[in-house]
DNA sequence: TTCCCGAGTGTTTGCGATAACACTCATCCC
DNA sequence: GGGATGAGTGTTATCGCAAACACTCGGGAA
C-alpha cells in the first residue's frame, strides 16, 4: 500500500473498473461484461457472484469506454430554440421522458439564432459528443433551410419543420387547428374573423395563417390582412389596440395564447367586452388559459405526443428502420368563454 | 481495397480518425493531437498542413476516446424537476448558455418525483455518462434531503436548496423578496397582508412564507394563516374564492404569478376590484405579468444570473477550487398596477 | 468408444485519443 | 569544441470495455 505523498490530493479516487469486479468475483473481465450485457449467457451462480461483486464495489460501467468500442452512446441530442417558451419546453420535456423510458438520456443544444449556420453548429456540438441521434425543434423557415443542408444520413428527426427536409418530421397539424378555430368563430355567426398572426417565417405562424385563410376563402368571407405579432403578450396588446379601432371587428383568432392575453387586455381597455362585443380564440392552451379573463377558448396542442413520436422516430432511424416521413398530431379545440355569438350588426 | 460483400450495408461510413489526418498531413498522430490541443507547441507550417488535412477530411475528434484517456468530458449534467415551469426552464436555459460560452455542453435528467431515491437516480444517470459536474435544480425539502446523501466529493452545485447540503448553493433571496413585497403592501397603508403560499416542503414557498411573516411580526401586524396552493393558476383561483369571502381582506401576497392570476380572477368574480378594493402582489415576474388585468406588481427573480453563477461554481468545483458555500441573488420589486393604497376602513 | 456439439468461460485485440517519455537537431555558452 | 538547452516531433503505453475467437468441459449420437 503506497502512502500518499505530502500534499497529494488523491485526484481520481480510484473508482472500481470491470477488472476489479472480475477479480472479486473470481472470474474474467469478459464474464463481467457478459453479465451486464447478455446475462443469459452466464450460468446463474456465476452471474449471482458477479452481481454481488458489482454491488459491493459500487461498480458502474464507464460509458466512454463502452462508446469507444460499440459506437453507441445511448445519448440523444436535442437542438432547440428558446426553451423558456411553453411549447419548446413541453416538447423537450416529453422527449426527455420518452428517452428515459427507453434507457436513453438527452443532451441539449440551445440556439441563439435561427439560421443555417447556427443549426449546423448546434448539430455539430451534439454529434461531436457522439450522440446516437438528434431531434431538431426549430420551427422557423430558415431553420428548415438549415436542415436541408445537413448530411441526410444523420439519424435526425425534425419537429415542426417546413417541407422538403431530408428527415422525418413530426408536428401538430397547425393548419387544421387554425381552421377549426376559424370555423368555430364563423359558426357562432361572425361575418368574418381577423387574425393576429405569429412572426413571419415561423412555420407554425404560416401554417396557422394558411388554415385561417383557407376557411374564410372556402366560405367566401372577407379576408382582412393579418396583424403580425411576435408571440408575446406585449405584441398582442399593442396590435390589439390597433384592432380595437376597427368597428366592424367581432371576432379575432390569435396565433397563440400569450398574444390572445395581450389582445384581451387591449380590447377591455378600449371598452370592448369579450365575448359580448368581440370573440377571441387563442392557440396552445397553456395551463393558464383557463384563468384568463374571460377563460380563453383555444386550440390545444399535444406536445407530449409530439415529443413521444419524435423520439420513436429517431429510435427507428438509429436502428436503420425507415419510418414515416411526416407525422401529424391532431390539435383539439377547447371551448371556454372568450368566444360567443356575434353581436347583432 | 476490400470490396463490400453482397448485401453489405456500409454501416459505419468510415469517418476520418486522427491517424487519417496524420497520414494526409505527413506527420504523426501525436502532432495532430497537439495541433488541436496545444497549437503553440507545433511549428506554424506544420500546423497549417495539419489544419488543412483536418479541413479536407472533415475530421472531428472522437470525444469518447478523449474522455477515456483524459477523464474529462466537457459535459455538465443538470438534474431538475418539471422544466415546463417558467422558473426551472429559465434556469436551465441560463445554465446552458453559460456552459456553451465555456465550451461545455449540458445533459439533462428530469425527475418524476422529488425524493431521495429519484435524486440519487438522476445524479446516477448523469455521472455514469461521465459528466464533469452536476447542477441540481430541485427546490424541495425532500430533494434537499436527497442532496445530503450524495457523495460529498461529487462536483455538484445546488440551486434553491435548503440548508445543510454538502455542496455550494445558489439561490434567489426568497426571504428578502417576500419581505420586500410585504413591506410594499404595508407602505400602501394596508393593516395586514394575507398570503397565498406555495405548497408545503418547497424551499421557495417556505422562504417566502418566512419573509412575509417576519415583516408582519416586526411591524406588529396580525398574521393570518397562509392559504396553501400548488403554484397553479387553478389553485390560485380556488383559494381566491375563499379569500374573497373575508371582508377585512385588502392585500394579498401570492407566492407566484400564476397563483396571483387565478386570485385576480376570483376576486373579480366576487366583485372585488383590484387594486381599488384589494391589492395583489405576485412573485416571479413572468413575461405575461405586465399584461395581467390589472398589470401585476410582482417580485422579479433573475434566473439568468442564478444559472450563470451556478455554472461558475461547478466549474470551480470541477477545477478543485473551493468557492462560496451559499450565493444569494437579490430579487427586485416591480411595481405595476395591481397594488394600490388601502381603501378607507 | 469416439466424435461432435454447444454451453460457459477465458484470452487477445482494438476502439481513438493523449500522457509520458524518447529522440533529433540547431543554437548557444564557456 | 563539447556539452547543455530546448523547440519540434515521434514512439509507446494506456484508458475501460466488448468483439472475435479459443478453449474446456459434459452429454448425446453414431
Amino acid at each position: 500500500m503506497t502512502t500518499p505523498q505530502r500534499g497529494d490530493i488523491p485526484h481520481r479516487p480510484k473508482v472500481a473498473v470491470m477488472e476489479d469486479v472480475a477479480e472479486l468475483a473470481g472470474v474474467s473481465a469478459m464474464t463481467v461484461s457478459r453479465v451486464l450485457n447478455a446475462p443469459e449467457k452466464v450460468r446463474p451462480e456465476t452471474r449471482a457472484r458477479v452481481l454481488a461483486a458489482v454491488q459491493e464495489l459500487g461498480y458502474r460501467p464507464n460509458s466512454a469506454a463502452r462508446v469507444l468500442v460499440t459506437g453507441r452512446s445511448g445519448v440523444l441530442g436535442v437542438v432547440s430554440f428558446d426553451t423558456t417558451q411553453y411549447g419548446p419546453a413541453s416538447t423537450l420535456y416529453a422527449i426527455e421522458r420518452a428517452a428515459r423510458q427507453n434507457e436513453y438520456s438527452v443532451s441539449i443544444a440551445s440556439l441563439d439564432a435561427l439560421n443555417r449556420k447556427s443549426i449546423a453548429e448546434g448539430v455539430g456540438r451534439l454529434t461531436s459528443q457522439s450522440v446516437d441521434g438528434v431531434i431538431i425543434v426549430a420551427p422557423h423557415e430558415s431553420a428548415t433551410d438549415g436542415l436541408r443542408h445537413l448530411p441526410p444520413d444523420l439519424p435526425a428527426v425534425a419537429v415542426d419543420a417546413g417541407d422538403g427536409v431530408p428527415f422525418p418530421v413530426v408536428m401538430v397539424d397547425q393548419h387544421a387547428g387554425a381552421a377549426r378555430a376559424t370555423r368555430h368563430l364563423l359558426s357562432l355567426g361572425h361575418r368574418t374573423v381577423w387574425h393576429l398572426s405569429g412572426p413571419a417565417n415561423w412555420v407554425d405562424a404560416n401554417a396557422r395563417v394558411a388554415g385561417w385563410r383557407s376557411v374564410l376563402e372556402a366560405e367566401g368571407r372577407e379576408v382582412r390582412e393579418p396583424l403580425v405579432g411576435d408571440w408575446s403578450a406585449r405584441s398582442g396588446h399593442e396590435l390589439g389596440r390597433r384592432l380595437a379601432l376597427e368597428d366592424d371587428l367581432t371576432a379575432v383568432f390569435a396565433a397563440n395564447d400569450q398574444m390572445a392575453m395581450g389582445l384581451l387586455r387591449a380590447l377591455r381597455e378600449a371598452g370592448r367586452r369579450v365575448p359580448e362585443d368581440v370573440s377571441v380564440v387563442g392557440f396552445d392552451d397553456i395551463p393558464e388559459a383557463a384563468y384568463f379573463w374571460p377563460p380563453l377558448t383555444t386550440v390545444r396542442q399535444d406536445f407530449a405526443t409530439v415529443g413521444r413520436l419524435a423520439f420513436q422516430l429517431v429510435l427507428d432511424r438509429i436502428d436503420g428502420v425507415l419510418g414515416e416521413r411526416r407525422l401529424k398530431v391532431e390539435p383539439e379545440l377547447v371551448v371556454r368563454e372568450s368566444a360567443g355569438v356575434s353581436p347583432p350588426g
